[in-house]
DNA sequence: TCGCTAACTTGATTCACATCATGGTGATAC
DNA sequence: GTATCACCATGATGTGAATCAAGTTAGCGA
């Protein structure tokens, strides 16, 4: 039996929860989400065009795909899923979005979203009006810059990804995984050892390209070999360099 | 025996290939790979900032992962792959570049580049200086967008990759990268049922996933079932509709 | 023209993961 | 309490693509 405390309870984030009061000076987070070089009076322009409304519930969506492109989003607390669905029905979990990070950026070439993001848990969002963003942009280039930036990264981890699935086993997916969830949550300053996985065991094969008995299996396999422990959505990582050797990538 | 062109001598791109006088006005290209709201003179600027180099020879690096980051590219004629390199040596492709594609914005987010790009045939490239253009971005509200929109696309195109790996079988992989390389042909005015692969079997294996022996099963299947004729590198769509169903993506 | 090498094809065998089948567990509703 | 449902674990079996092993062909330099 373990207790947890979910994102949005976390006192980690007191100020950036589901508090309305909140913005980007005090938010906590804003050293993740934010350029480091904006001055004060750019934050609080940047604040005035980013829209706080109510929260998300488990399961509510965000946007869907195809829908009409207007913002990007950033994450205050809980967590999101984006995934396509396939022609055919099924449907491809693309990526996880924690607190911090920002979604929605692969709208922006069609001025459609090309993925949906529903949440995970009870999850608290910054909308920010991607017009507005842009007119600020030419007026602050260091928000330019950042958000050419965010859209890297973004490239970046998805040819990660790419790579993941391309080359690698089952147990070196899950390994590669749990080994980024652990550096988000040590970017936020929570632990990187021991955290609660938001999202199910079908989202974790569909974005590893797995099936579900499949990340079962190696959840198992990893607990037998005490590199972590399982209790269902319960993590805690054990030999943390074992989990290293086993994602095989090295970093 | 059949003949065949290499990009760099079609007719369609004499005023755009290894003609050192072209610039962005004269550029056949210049509807695929600039804004097309930009005024005469906005051109200009632009074009004013674009660097001409010598032609990169086959097999030539246009740049290198790790290297320091200063410029984004504009393929003026050949084909370029980029591709990153595993901790365990090995190689995974992230991309193929025809003419009039932008590549290097993966390095834009850690001020190095996140992959390699080498020539698959002799290639003539535009180059983008990062900060000039982002310069030029905070004067042209469409230039700043053009590239939001660029590297959105990216970002698109990656996911779809991650699906393709992800949720389908060699054969579906295959058919949905022939049907890409027909569209972007289509896009520059070739032809969109015959056309010369640039790259090997063993980059399009490592592109999508699969060993050089699946590939080259995957084209004999499609040849014998008169969907595709396969004469080495020398492709010829022969059922367009039959190919389609076989990427089984809809589309 | 010959010889060499890289690139490609094809067949036989193996293997990692999918699929199918079943049972357990924990949460919510009645 | 217990019925129901979503989620998860685990065993048995099947399969698509990897691997291993020969060829064949094309391109290229001497």
């Amino acid at each position: 039996m373990t207790i947890h405390l979910s994102q949005s309870e976390d006192p980690a984030f007191k100020a950036c929860s589901h508090d309305y009061q909140v913005n980007c000076g005090n938010c906590r987070l804003n050293s993740i989400c934010l350029p480091l070089a904006l001055e004060n009076d750019d934050i609080q322009q940047l604040d005035d065009i980013i829209q706080r409304s109510k929260p998300l519930q488990k399961n509510q969506h965000l946007y869907r795909e195809g829908d009409n492109f207007q913002s990007v989003f950033a994450v205050r607390s809980g967590t999101l899923k984006a995934y396509k669905t396939t022609d055919d029905g099924r449907e491809q979990v693309t990526g996880f979005y924690f607190p911090g990070e920002i979604l929605g950026m692969d709208g922006i070439s069609n001025n459609a979203h090309a993925s949906s993001a529903k949440s995970l848990e009870t999850a608290a969002i910054c909308e920010i009006p991607f017009t507005a963003l842009e007119k600020l942009s030419t007026l602050m280039p260091n928000l330019q810059r950042h958000f050419f930036q965010l859209m890297s990264r973004e490239i970046t981890e998805d040819q990660q990804l790419i790579t993941l699935l391309s080359k690698n086993s089952a147990d070196e997916r899950v390994a590669a995984l749990m080994l980024s969830i652990s550096g988000r949550n040590a970017r936020r300053k929570l632990s990187a050892t021991q955290f609660r996985l938001p999202m199910s065991r079908v989202d974790i094969g569909n974005y590893l390209g797995l099936t579900v008995e499949t990340v079962s299996r190696v959840f198992s396999r990893m607990q037998k070999m005490e590199v972590l422990r399982v209790d269902n959505k319960e993590i805690e990582i054990l030999d943390q360099q074992g989990l290293k050797n086993m994602a095989n990538l090295g970093r």
